[in-house]
RNA sequence: GAUCCCAUAGCUCAGCUGGAUAGAGCAACGGUUUUCUAAACCGUAGGCCUUUGGUUCGAAUCCAAAUGGGAUCACCA
């Protein structure tokens, strides 16, 4: 990397002129308005030099101009030492990498493992918009986390059981008549999430009735007998009753078929599933351990709870009364099974950001019971996606379904793949494999361009773009490359061979587009640093504007010059490589043709 | 009441480890096609970077407060 061996070279620099030594320097990408390719600010270094900036700047460029083969030039304005890198060590850096598949990743055998749990779902209800940029978030993240040399898990938790799940088993069982997916035709979570909806609006009626008959709001929502009803499937779900738990199974089977298409179609995979009905008992010998140690107390009716005032928090109930365990005991448990299955470096959440207090808390006890492993949990925490009229709410059946959206998605691509009229030379097969791809990916890069941690809105009555900073302008740019690379190939032109072409200048976008590709490497720590797809995406878009811009004002095909043909098109070739390989990360597909 | 997150063009967002004149896309207006895919390219217009104070040679960026928006603070999950 060039800007180590300056970041060194200036140091030797500044202690050859001053006599000092500067922990680090660190250089930035020079203002377009400017000459150059890296910059330098020199304020930092006047106390150093004792100079004017621009005595200082200019000094400082001649040690390095002398020094480093690489430097061709330098310039100085005000306090801003711009250099210019020599077109010889791109052009090198450009050969070494021009035949390169960007999206292949060699771990060491002694690579860091990292689990990234996303999805969650909870199997009372298909999946919606929210659940699409979590799914998406956490497997772009655990692509960019493997691309920056980390062996990852993906891991799944399934919320299988609990009361919510009851409202719809016990629901389907009142109103249901015995429909099954097949008998209705309908996919078996969306079954399974009518009935959710409809326990809901008879148990708010229930309500209503009794607040009518003189109860108080609290109480009628407590004492509504479909509630108790649920309850006490609770119970017998939990004492393993033969009736309740064959339902259970059933219902739970339907969902999950219906969550495989889901996942499928949006193009997510887990390496391990875990189900919350086998772990929801963890994390009872984790009390016992943090009552031991003393860090855990027992109040006088024999609950657990862990006293983080101190820390600005709350006190935090970790075991009933009468023993059984909470949300926070169940995810102590599971995350140190986790830990002593894998051993992972890092353990991230992907989780919405209504659940940081509870991550915070969960982060704060395992590092209180001396476990050394939690250092490297994180909670990758995503802001809501909100519709116009406000929050999703399933169980009022406000939502955007994640199927309909993504049929919606692939429907308008195949509209306005039509309306082109692109289609003529594909067979049906293929169109409809091209509405997919454009359609799914328009979506995924219109979720994943977004900063994670910022909630967004989405407008169902807006359609997403096909246009600008979209994932189909990116595909496109990449499909011109091909359909190029194609022709040179019909005309028997090799510029796949690892020949070096005698280059000796470049054009400024040219330069650019190396120096893009260049920083790839760099933007991909930093996304997986930051867990940003974002990152990603943005910079994908940059370098596909860029080659959009080079594609427009450069003949390719038709110059003259056989060198700098070929070159022209090995650099195609290369973004192209890039292109295929960062959208990759974000779990976006570019198509050959479109 | 307390804590956390957010605030940049009409809209959606970049930029935030302090640096030069704050950038894209959409929408608006105008232009470019006998030439490698026009889902493209070029141009015009659009900004008290929410406000105030502080730190600094230098602040959209860091600190504090205020305002507005969101979330959380169960022996629910």
């Amino acid at each position: 990397m060039i800007e180590q061996l300056l970041s060194e070279k200036t140091k030797e620099a500044l202690n050859s002129l001053y006599g000092a030594s500067v922990e680090t320097v660190s250089f930035e990408k020079t203002n377009p308005d400017f000459t150059g390719d890296l910059t330098l600010v020199v304020f930092n270094f006047l106390k150093i030099s004792k100079k004017k900036p621009e005595d200082t700047a200019n000094e400082i460029g001649n040690y390095l101009k002398a020094n480093v083969s690489e430097i061709a030039d330098f310039n100085v304005v005000k306090g801003f030492l711009n250099l210019v890198i020599s077109d010889s060590y791109w052009l090198n850096y450009f050969n070494s990498v021009k035949n390169k598949d960007f999206s292949s990743t060699k771990l060491p055998e002694n690579a860091p493992v990292v689990m990234v749990e996303y999805s969650s779902p909870n199997t009372n209800k298909p999946l919606h918009l929210g659940h699409v940029r979590n799914n998406l978030l956490g497997f772009s993240v655990a692509e960019i986390l493997k691309a920056a040399g980390n062996k990852v898990v993906k891991t799944n938790i399934v919320n299988d059981r609990g009361i919510h799940i009851c409202k719809s088993m016990l629901a389907w069982q009142k109103w249901g008549n015995g429909e099954t997916p097949e008998s209705s035709g309908i996919k078996g979570d969306h079954l399974v999430g009518k009935y959710y909806v409809e326990f809901d609006k008879h148990y708010k009626l229930e309500a209503t009735d009794l607040k009518a008959k003189g109860m108080s709001e609290e109480e009628a929502e407590k004492n509504a007998p479909l509630v108790l009803q649920t309850k006490e499937m609770l119970l017998k779900w939990e004492k393993g009753d033969k009736a309740v738990r064959s339902l259970w199974e059933m219902m739970n089977g339907w969902v999950y078929k219906g969550f495989d298409v889901s996942y499928k179609m949006m193009g997510v995979d887990f390496d391990k599933t875990y189900y919350e009905s086998n772990t929801y008992l963890l994390g009872k010998n984790i009390i016992d351990d943090g009552l031991a140690k003393g860090i855990l107390k027992r109040r006088e009716d024999n609950s657990v709870f862990i006293d983080l005032t101190a820390d600005g928090l709350d006190e935090k109930t970790l075991l009933r009364s009468d023993g059984t365990s909470l949300y926070m005991t169940q995810d102590l448990g599971t995350a140190l099974q986790r830990f002593e299955e894998v051993h992972f470096e890092k353990l991230i959440f992907t989780v919405a950001n209504e659940q940081d207090y509870h991550f915070k808390v969960l982060s704060l006890i395992l590092n209180k019971l001396g476990y050394s492993w939690a250092k490297g949990l994180h909670h990758l925490s995503y802001g809501m996606v909100e519709l116009p009229e406000g929050k999703m709410k399933s169980r009022e059946g406000t939502v955007v379904d994640a199927d309909d959206l993504m049929s919606e998605m692939i429907k308008t691509a195949e509209a306005t793949t039509k309306e082109l009229g692109k289609v003529d030379n594909l067979t049906e097969e293929e169109a409809q494999h091209l509405y997919k791809t454009i359609g799914l990916g328009a979506l995924k890069y219109f979720l994943l361009k977004v900063d994670p941690k910022k909630k967004m809105l989405f407008n169902p009555a807006e359609s997403i773009d096909f246009n600008g900073n979209t994932a189909p302008f990116i595909m496109f740019n990449y499909v011109r490359v091909q359909a190029m690379l194609r022709k040179a190939t019909d005309a028997g032109i090799h510029f796949d061979s690892s020949e070096t072409m005698e280059i000796t200048s470049v054009l400024p976008k040219e330069k650019e587009l190396i120096i893009k590709v260049h920083s790839f490497e760099t933007i991909i720590q930093q996304a997986a640093k930051e867990f940003s797809p974002a990152l990603i995406a943005n910079y994908t878009y940059d370098l596909a504007k860029e080659y959009s811009q080079y594609y427009h004002d450069t003949s390719i095909l038709k110059e003259e010059n056989n060198e700098k043909k070929i070159f022209r098109l090995q650099l195609s070739n290369m973004v192209g490589n890039v292109i295929k390989a960062s959208t990759k990360l974000l779990g976006i597909e570019v198509p050959e043709r479109m």
